[in-house]
DNA sequence: GTACAGATTGAG
DNA sequence: TCAATCTGTACT
């Protein structure tokens, strides 16, 4: 089977679309000579600035979300909650405030946004790191394809506040996957 | 300058 | 059920 990085061309699509394909995909990150892999479970896709949930709501930029801002295929990452960091996958072009955030991948030690970025050891350093180019992180395609009816789509976890936008089935995972988060 | 909520998690 | 822990944002 081989396996290819994805390009550019896979995340400057639509933000639903790029939130299901990602299921099934590898993330790879490399630390020294050592390389973690893991298969991508579960996506939550967030669409600015007309999404109450999105840090991009109404439009705005500050330092903390401004990478959200640009192309598909650079990460987006900040601190929530003051200790747990959050790893997104932007998408659409330039400008346009979409983003995929990863929640889970196939390990006991990401089972959630916040442990997936712990075990990957990722940080602030990665804001705006570029996915197609970076040596330290990327995404690959090994040929795995998940069917349509493995993809389970439901409403997102943890923005309650966020009104009739928390309702929108934006949450996707691969059905009876044990690592998908909040089971 | 101060106050406060948040895309979470693990312990109790 | 709740505290840990800190940044961004909206106040004074």
């Amino acid at each position: 089977m081989k396996s290819k990085r994805l390009k550019r061309s896979f995340f400057v699509r639509p933000t639903l679309t790029v939130s299901k394909e990602l299921l099934g995909k590898f993330l790879v990150r490399r630390i020294g000579r050592k390389k973690l892999v893991g298969k991508i479970v579960e996506t939550e896709a967030y669409i600015g600035p007309e999404d109450r949930a999105s840090h991009a709501f109404l439009g705005k930029i500050t330092p903390r979300n401004k990478t959200e801002y640009l192309e598909g295929g650079h990460i987006y990452i900040y601190l929530c909650y003051g200790m747990y960091w959050q790893m997104n996958i932007t998408t659409a072009r330039k400008g346009k405030p979409e983003c995929v955030l990863i929640r889970a991948l196939e390990s006991p030690e990401a089972t959630g946004p916040g442990k997936l970025c712990k075990w990957l050891k990722l940080d602030k350093s990665f804001d705006g790191e570029n996915l197609c180019k970076s040596k330290r992180i990327w995404l690959e395609d090994r040929g795995l394809k998940i069917k349509r009816s493995q993809i389970v789509a439901a409403p997102r976890i943890g923005i309650d506040y966020a009104g009739r936008w928390a309702k929108k089935p934006w949450r996707f995972y691969i059905k009876n996957n044990p690592f998908v988060s909040r089971k």
